[in-house]
RNA sequence: GGCGGUGUAGCUUAGUUGGCUAGAGCGUCCGGUUCAUACCCGGAAGGUCGAGGGUUCGACUCCCCCCGCCGCUACCA
């Protein structure tokens, strides 16, 4: 038992389908930055990340490959596992949905709201999207397709067990609004208005698929996606107690400090888990922070278009510091960041080679030369030497205070204010001029123990961010690796004896021509294999081309339809909807007003002549307040492009 | 359409409760230096702070309106 405080922070647990790219690897940096820097505070910190393991998805996948779906995600994780090694994500513990300690405390988990009468069984309909493991209402579709991935979906019915999410819409509301739950505090707006247009009842369990955690009550139900897995957060801390060997880690670390997810997921972390929570009687987290996505040269990453950052790759040619500094430093938590390999090389030339890594080499290059190795003790001070020790033992606290904001970035760029004084203090002391003149040895021995003195404290400080380069400084510095003490920090006069030790260069200064265009040669390379990729696993592109076929009708189904030419008379926007437009369609005998969701592709002028194909009998409705009689037929792209489809025929010819 | 965010030098951006010549990094130009990874240091040029209007002694900072971009959301028979 100690009095230390405690720190809880948590990354989501990730999706074992595919391989992880930068964009998970951001998050885990982030959490990974923050969990070291409250250790180096002397917080005693929970730091959790974890895989969400179940779902059809998965079920689907792995018996595609002829495995169980255990094996398949066992390979898997293995994988993720193996990268975040490679990272060297300082996790404290890592969970898997599989686990037993998981499955069991979710069950008890659903049994605690059952009983409390906030669970309960009906029949849900709906639009299922297999990829997304989401039901959507009709008129949440885009083009009839899923509005996340845009890949097509069934319809659905099946008996299932329903949340009343809708019983916490007030207590959700209070939360957000009297508390700093949720940041960046722009997207509690967005959360509040969801509230607004009404909670509807949550989806929790599926009869469809089994692979999944059995719904202790009835076991032809697993529970589905988000009970599942947003416990992981209290399962891994052991709450339940199931087992009767106490939940400890519960008492000790809940509420969570923070849980770090991507904004994509914000609205299941600020309504779905809170009021889970608040179901179970327990505190809500304190903070959900919900940061931006990285962008690649300005698009958004897929792995159809290829574009997808491989963080592997990016370690093996600049190292794992290289990379993580770059990710910390280049974007602001919250916004949307833009990945580019120039911006990267930039950022590792002048900000590493350049500042810290020359800085290091030329100080135990002059303490070598001119103090025979010993970096020498405390000296009279003059000049220059108060301006560096003040911004050098003043930089904690603002760090510690960029921190608490998550402003990552803003840190890094506080303690470099210490690297760019030294140079220049190096500049202004000129040490190869006083080691010209005997007398002037005293002042170059203060000159280089102020130098190793702001390197000392700069390596505490990157401890967080770049481990593995804090401690090849205190190796140069001859002094003891491994966990530094944040205390060291305050204070300027700690060295002297100590032998420096050339170690060689922290950061090569990079050719940035020749790497960006090596990166970019690798970058061709994976968008072409992309685009070859006959795999259907891969890209969403490739599965379109798959599309399941629905099921098979009679010809008598098919003479229902009432098919017939049609030429566009006149077209123009609806004027209370912004994707829809009103067509009024010549079809010889009459003229029809048919509205169409494609103000997106076509604009209305462009589309007057336009020979199309229409569904005759549909019944009317009334979109917006305009009817709809009848439907006009389009190609429907993966992008959400429409593309009229259309015979050379004179209105009013029946297509059949 | 509703709600919210955002628009600052060529690029990326700081700017707290309105107040000294709007800061920084990269790029550009000029100069200095040689301990160091051809690095580092200094200086300069470059901003109608999206457009317009208003409040004020004074606004990048507050109010109104407009434009661009982004997010959530509604309409896609």
């Amino acid at each position: 038992m100690t009095d230390k405080k405690t720190f809880y922070i948590t990354t989501p647990i990730y999706y074992p389908s595919d391989k992880l790219h930068i964009g998970h690897t951001y998050t885990t940096v982030l959490a990974d930055a923050m969990a070291r820097f409250k250790r180096l505070q002397g917080y005693d910190v929970m730091f959790l990340t974890g895989t969400d393991e179940h779902g059809q998805k998965i079920q689907d996948k792995a018996a595609a490959k002829g495995v169980t779906p255990q094996e398949y995600v066992d390979n898997i994780v293995s994988g993720i596992v193996k990268l975040w090694d490679t990272m060297e994500i300082s996790y404290d513990d890592f969970i898997r949905t599989t686990q037993p300690r998981h499955e069991k405390r979710v069950q008890e988990i659903f049994l605690k709201m059952y009983n409390k009468g906030d669970i309960y069984k009906s029949e849900y309909e709906g639009m299922y999207c297999k990829q997304c493991e989401s039901f959507w209402t009709e008129s949440q579709l885009v083009d009839g397709k899923c509005p996340d991935c845009g890949r097509p979906v069934e319809k659905a019915k099946e008996e299932a067990y329903f949340f009343k999410l809708s019983n916490y819409s007030d207590k959700l509301k209070e939360m957000l609004t009297t508390t700093d739950f949720l940041r960046p505090q722009s997207r509690v707006n967005e959360m509040l208005s969801f509230i607004d247009q009404g909670l509807q009842d949550l989806c929790i369990s599926r009869t469809s698929f089994d692979w999944g955690v059995q719904v202790p009550i009835d076991p032809k139900h697993v529970i589905y996606v988000w009970l599942d897995a947003l416990s992981n957060y209290i399962t891994a801390l052991g709450y339940p107690d199931v087992d009767g060997t106490g939940a400890e880690k519960f008492e000790k670390y809940w509420p969570c400090d923070y849980h770090l997810v991507g904004k994509e997921i914000v609205r299941f972390h600020s309504l779905i888990w809170p009021a889970m929570l608040m179901s179970l009687d327990i505190p809500v987290p304190k903070h959900v922070l919900g940061h931006g996505w990285l962008m690649f040269d300005g698009d958004k990453m897929s792995k159809s278009k290829g574009n997808v950052v491989d963080p592997v790759l990016l370690i093996e040619r600049y190292g794992v510091d290289a990379l993580k500094y770059f990710i910390l430093r280049e974007y602001t938590f919250g916004q949307d960041g833009n990945f580019t390999n120039e911006a990267l090389i930039n950022r590792i030339n002048y900000d590493l080679a350049n500042d810290l890594g020359n800085l290091v080499s030329r100080t135990v290059t002059m303490i070598d030369k001119y103090c025979g190795g010993i970096i020498p003790g405390a000296g009279k001070e003059e000049g220059p030497d108060a301006e560096l020790k003040a911004l050098t033992v003043s930089c904690r606290d603002k760090v510690a205070e960029k921190m608490d904001r998550f402003e990552f970035h803003l840190a890094l760029d506080e303690i470099w204010n210490i690297v760019r004084r030294s140079n220049k203090y190096i500049d202004e002391t000129t040490p190869w001029v006083l080691a010209k003149d005997e007398s002037c040895k005293q002042r170059l021995d203060t000159v280089m123990h102020n130098l190793a003195e702001a390197l000392r404290v700069v390596s505490i400080l990157i401890y967080p961010f770049m481990h593995v380069t804090s401690d090849a400084m205190r190796t140069q510095l001859g002094l003891p690796t491994g966990d530094p003490c944040w205390e060291d920090t305050a204070v300027f006069d700690m060295l002297g004896g100590q032998k420096v030790e050339k170690t060689g260069l922290l950061f090569p200064r990079l050719d940035v021509k020749a790497e960006i265009e090596a990166l970019e040669a690798i970058k061709e390379a994976n968008m072409k294999a992309a685009q070859e990729a006959g795999g259907a696993e891969q890209a969403p592109a490739e599965e379109e081309a798959y599309e399941p076929y629905k099921e098979t009708i009679e010809f008598s189904d098919f003479e229902k339809l009432d098919l017939r030419t049609g030429v566009i008379t006149a077209a123009e926007k609806h004027p209370k909807a912004d994707k829809l437009l009103v067509f009024q369609v010549d079809f010889g005998c009459e003229t029809r007003q048919i509205i169409s969701g494609v103000a997106a592709s076509y604009k209305p002028e462009d589309c007057v002549g336009q020979k199309v194909i229409a569904v005759m009998n549909l019944a009317p409705r009334k979109l917006r307040g305009l009817e709809s009689n009848g439907m006009i037929l389009f190609g429907c792209g993966a992008d959400g492009k429409h593309t009229f489809a259309s015979a050379d025929c004179k209105p009013g010819t029946v297509v059949g």
